[in-house]
DNA sequence: CTTATATTTCGAGAATAATGGAAATATGGA
DNA sequence: TCCATATTTCCATTATTCTCGAAATATAAG
């Protein structure tokens, strides 16, 4: 998933797919929206749909592709606690950057732009 | 940082780094552990310390290499609000890892293995 | 000043990944 | 069936990264 996360050009695709939401974007779209080849978006969105981090489905003639947040939530968690077991330092930030996000939890509203 | 991390040999030497706290390991030690060939380890530390994940400082013959938190507590901070807004999905089970860990806070004790 | 240890730098070869054009597949509609 | 749209697959080229041996640099000690 990190590898398939460094990459620009991927790492642009998942914030676009994130920020979609559930509903996600047909792959048209995401290369009309990033400017890309639709063959070099084929290729990267097969490498990211194989790391996992999202899905697809196919809608009429449309593929639509989204976010698979269970595989980003489980990709930080790993990374937090692989770097907070012993280094307190990394994790203490981040419940303030929880606090700012503060729409996370299970009584939100899915969609508050700050 | 995400192209340095996606690497399985820098992800090991990251992960060995943040375990061995902020007093560090010589590089020497690093190849040992993880059995690689000092110039390949060498390149790899590069790598990380281009990406500002990790520093270094010279201590008699030995360089003693040392996970820089900042960086990696502003990555995760990076993903986490660039998922977040919008994915709450994705950052409520994280407060569950921030509580599981703990120990991370301004008032906990620097060391204590689950 | 020579030797030993620790680490890096250099350089070449192999492997892997990225790019883009062209053709192929799949769906929907006339 | 034929055509248009949407996406993927195939292929070759280029670029990047990885790996490893050998030499070079830096520090310490006798």
């Amino acid at each position: 998933m990190l590898s398939a996360l460094g990459h620009d050009g991927r790492l642009a695709i998942f914030r676009l797919l994130v920020k979609a939401g559930p509903q996600g974007v047909a792959a048209g779209q995401i290369a009309r929206t990033l400017d890309v080849l639709p063959n070099s978006l084929s290729a990267n969105l097969n490498i990211l749909a194989h790391a996992g981090l999202i899905a697809s489905r196919r809608e009429g003639r449309s593929i639509i592709y989204s976010a698979d947040y269970g595989a980003m939530s489980g990709l930080l968690g790993f990374l937090m606690e692989d770097c907070c077991n012993g280094a307190p330092e990394i994790c203490s930030p981040l419940t303030a950057v929880l606090a700012r996000v503060e729409g996370c939890g299970p009584a939100c509203a899915p969609k508050s732009p700050a």
